[in-house]
DNA sequence: GTTTTTTTATTGCAAATGCAACAAAATTAA
DNA sequence: TTAATTTTGTTGCATTTGCAATAAAAAAAC
């Protein structure tokens, strides 16, 4: 059995945790920039579904953005048709340190592919996509309380 | 730029989620599979060796090896010639739990890999050792204090 | 053989994480 | 239209997480 799991969760987490050390210096701490890039690309979107994009559970997708508000770098809208969701937008500052993540993710990406060529890296790319549809699957299934059979 | 970073998070944040969940049953709290299966495949291994692998934060790592020996999934012993270190053995009822986390790991990286040909499988395990390495040495100059530049 | 550096382990904080439980708006079913 | 279900959001609590700081054994440098 190919351990592909082990791999990918030592990755993430080595990455996790660089990038959680160099955001420091945007007074972001831990996770913080998972949700603010992702405002940033696509502002309007509800926490419901950043947590379930980035796979997080509600509430702490919940905590960490309200903190994200507190410290200024988002704001929250209420809409017009839709009284219970809250519309999530970067406010000027979290503009501001967006290219600063993007570009820190840039590197990161690049430091990982160092030695694989470009069509070793597009195809990394994509069996990542479909591997992680499949896991994306499983994980809404044991998240909404489904036993999984094994 | 191809955002394999954001996929593997994706991925790995959902595996862990979906094993967090499954492993209660077993009495193992958040993230403490991770260290027993790598004590029971490598016994007598030392605490920071296992930070270093599963890449966390010795501290991280230290207690959460404290409550597997609280819990009696795990037993450390110290060691003859050097006095600083204590080696780390599963007991039995650690070794009971293994081949269940052994059946959830196995299952979830065929879910994962479901529609992946066996030659693709190999292709993505070979690129993300790659992609791991890489990453690793960036992981422990910046763990270290070191700072990256871009 | 002594000093310096590295390795290994620990504890005190402050913070994030996630399950349970709850609430209310919106959607679907009857 | 009313009732049932789903979606979206929140708070309480227990736990994990990780940076700083400390300590002591071991290894390396001098």
């Amino acid at each position: 059995m190919l351990e592909i799991l082990r791999e990918i969760g030592m990755i993430a987490r080595a990455l996790d945790s660089i990038s959680n050390i160099e955001f420091k210096e945007l007074d972001l701490t831990k996770g913080q920039y998972l949700y603010l890039v992702r405002i940033c690309e696509s502002p309007g979107i509800i926490q419901e579904k950043l947590a379930e994009m980035i796979k997080v559970d509600r509430t702490t997708a919940a905590r960490a953005i309200k903190k994200l508000e507190l410290n200024g770098f988002i704001q929250k809208k209420d809409d017009e048709q839709n009284k219970k969701i809250r519309k999530l937008f970067p406010t000027e500052k979290g503009k501001k340190v967006f290219p600063f993540i993007k570009r820190e993710h840039d590197y990161s990406n690049a430091a990982a592919l160092e030695g694989l060529s470009e069509k070793e890296a597009e195809t990394i790319f994509n069996l990542l996509q479909r591997v992680r549809k499949n896991v994306e699957k499983d994980w809404e299934f044991v998240k909404k309380g489904n036993k999984r059979n094994y």
